[in-house]
DNA sequence: CGCACCGATTCCTCCGATGAATCCGCGGAC
DNA sequence: GTCCGCGGATTCATCGGAGGAATCGGTGCG
């Protein structure tokens, strides 16, 4: 075990074992790498990498502090792992992808607040003004879509899913999908599909919304390279 | 952004421009903190913190190398950071696991081979075989346990639905799951759980093996605390 | 041909020093 | 009394160098 997996261990344990919480401030490194019997380059590398998982927080000149811990900054390193796949594994990620905004689009149906579902329609609204437009803003469009998910993935009210799916479908990976999406008339599909869940949302019925949800992100599916995952 | 960041990046293009390939070896430190512009302390950290993150991997006295960048091990970073979290959170978390595992064994059934079925099937009879003992040994029961979700998780051939899985119920997450659930009849039940699984399974019925791993999953997240998640 | 040895290579760890950012108390202006 | 600016103290950020540990590959012996 290196000096840094110690580290590493040292914090998991001190969090776990209730001596640090999240927004405390951990011993300056002198007296926390004497503690750990390491030097301070390699309490720094520890902590460095506790910092890129999302689970410190170090600001120069202020201190070393434990973060919310909330699942969505802690997924949010996921993120960078995801976008470093290819193409060719876009596929298994979209795969989850759908699965979990299909469930969270069933929750969301019994949940979602007045003021998101009027939000997500001022989104749609927007995106159909964007593809009305000669030539359409495709930029403009993909943010539309990107919000209108984010909006339905968060009122389903389970942040695990809203962060997981942040990570898979973040920003990297939407600009990959919609890159290899050129067919005529996808943009205007996903309208449709959108809309569709729009109205199942709207009308509180979770059934509808899982069954709008996983087609439209199944049509999304078919369009990316990879073996076909036969359903049934 | 800090001089880590910068190598955390540098290093990130390195893999998505095509310089460097999974299995590859990077230049030595003092090399590539000469190219990348920062020290070697510098570099280190970066390079510790893509290590963490299963992006790298580094061998005292040979050198350091881009992994296979598998799902499988690009998530295992996320196991940590989900052992970090308390009890309280234990219920979403499942909730994400539930629905991943449900879809994965709807995919098995079209697609389990006879030698896991058969694996699985000697995995649940070693269960009965523990449960029929007095006193119970739990810990081969959970062992079991994991052994047959993870067969089945596998099955369904998606390596992210098998990795993040694997990552959300890992070892620390199954421990507390047990160690939460000592009433009656707990591990009868879930033994009869898993054997209609896995005649679902058997009988190549996607949509029963989605049901009864749902059912038995949902079985379990009742007995975990936190707001109850109101389905429908 | 097989095996032990040994030097070269590479990462690992430590130490000390300087710079940069932040915080906090102090003093002055109004 | 209140607000503002300033400077010292604190803390993290970065750098450079040195020695140790592990691995690899060539060499020579049996």
């Amino acid at each position: 075990m290196s000096r840094t997996d110690e580290v590493v261990d040292g914090v998991r344990r001190m969090i776990t074992g209730g001596e640090l919480g999240p927004g405390d401030r951990l011993p300056v490194e002198k007296d926390l790498a004497e503690r750990l019997g390491v030097s301070r380059g390699s309490l720094r590398e520890g902590v460095r990498a506790l910092t890129v998982l999302g689970v410190l927080d170090t600001r120069q000149g202020d201190g070393t502090y434990v973060t919310s811990l909330d699942p969505a900054r802690l997924m949010s390193s996921l993120q960078f792992v995801v976008d470093l796949h290819g193409d060719t594994s876009a596929r298994p990620f979209h795969a989850v992808r759908r699965v979990l905004e299909t469930e969270a689009a069933g929750l969301a149906a019994h949940r979602i607040t007045p003021e998101a579902l009027e939000q997500a329609l001022a989104v749609l609204e927007q995106a159909a003004r964007t593809l009305a437009q000669e030539p359409v803003d495709h930029a403009a469009f993909i943010e539309a879509d990107t919000a209108f998910h984010r909006i339905v993935a968060d009122q389903g009210g389970n942040p695990v899913i809203t962060a997981l799916v942040e990570a898979i479908a973040g920003r990297t990976a939407r600009e990959r999908l919609w890159r290899g999406l050129h067919e005529e008339g996808a943009e205007a599909r996903t309208q449709r599909d959108h809309e569709a869940v729009w109205r199942a949302l709207a009308a509180g019925d979770a059934e509808a919304a899982r069954v709008r949800m996983a087609a439209h992100l199944l049509d999304v599916e078919e369009t990316l390279p990879g073996p076909e995952v036969t359903e049934d």
